[in-house]
DNA sequence: ATGTCAGCACCCTGCTGA
């Protein structure tokens, strides 16, 4: 089975690399997020196309921002929007949805950026995130978390720390608040396929950050064992971010053995290996 | 050099959010 998640940034705007997409990769699952699409908007525009490849749709969506989706040709029950308990800002926002497709509990998440340290919403992100933990470990043992968690898990996972000093994703309440989530039982199974490489999932639009690699991986997959144990491939799909009218983000794709065996055998700890000497790259600042 | 998108309100440029 393969399940993938994409930050898809409008789905509107990205159906032209939606579709073509789905028909190269076949995902079996996909957890989409910022599909920025009111519900009905979503099926009058995708229902068809979707149905047509035999995918089943659950939606979580708002009119302009945010927005979660979940499509499975592996089963779709027990859906369930938003997070039981979780803050709003100030009111529920359409950032996580879950379903059971293929026997595995799937989420896909979209957490709020955190925009400015010891900000608003920086602590609106991190009750979001202990929130996500409570719903995740309430729920079965078979389970993946997919989306934008908006947090680069270590310093490895940005093209340079020194560029993100002081800015959100890299913050240490951050981190520790996605170590909390882990410590369910939660492999990040990419980072685990590729220990000490140089892998992003998102690029910011500005100042060809994408031809020179200058990225974050902040798109995460992350599962608890039964999952983890069956994880045959597990990578950034970088050919999603090329060409024409992209989203910023690169789809993650995972692919799951049919058989569990539950062992997912050694694990490396990722050493830092950026490839950019630090300091030497700046962000693209904001207008 | 600053470098981008997307959505929206308001009217076609400028704001917010990322």
């Amino acid at each position: 089975m393969r399940i993938a998640s994409w930050n898809v940034n409008s789905v509107k705007q990205r159906m032209p690399r939606l579709l073509p997409w789905l028909d190269q990769r076949q995902p079996d699952v996909v957890c989409l997020q910022e599909t920025k699409l009111a519900d009905g908007a979503f099926t009058e525009l995708l229902g068809e196309s979707l149905d047509a490849r035999g995918y089943e749709v659950a939606v979580y969506g708002e009119a302009r921002w945010n927005g979660v989706a979940i499509l499975s040709r592996a089963g779709l029950d027990d859906v369930v929007t938003g997070i039981a308990n979780g803050p709003g800002f100030p009111h529920p926002e359409a950032r996580a949805i879950a379903a059971t497709c293929g026997g595995i509990r799937v989420h896909s998440v979209y957490v709020p950026n955190g925009r400015i340290p010891d900000s608003d919403h920086y602590r609106y992100k991190l009750t979001w995130l202990a929130a996500l933990r409570d719903v995740v470990g309430a729920g079965p043992e078979a389970v993946i978390v997919c989306g934008d968690l908006n947090i680069a898990p270590t310093d490895a996972d940005v093209f340079d720390p020194l560029a993100y000093a002081g800015q959100t994703h890299v913050t240490p309440p951050e981190r520790a608040a996605l170590a909390e989530l882990q410590a369910l039982g939660l492999r990040d199974v990419v980072r685990d396929r590729w220990p000490g490489e140089r892998v992003f999932t998102y690029w910011d639009y500005r100042a060809g950050m994408f031809h020179k690699d200058l990225g974050m991986r902040i798109d995460l997959a992350l599962a608890s064992a039964p999952v983890a144990g069956r994880v045959r491939a597990a990578w950034i799909d970088r050919h999603a971010r090329k060409g024409t009218g992209p989203s910023d983000h690169a789809p993650v794709i995972v692919d799951l053995d049919e058989a569990p065996d539950g062992d997912i055998g050694p694990v490396v700890p990722p050493p830092s290996a950026p490839s950019v000497r630090p300091g030497t790259a700046k962000l693209p600042q904001s207008p």
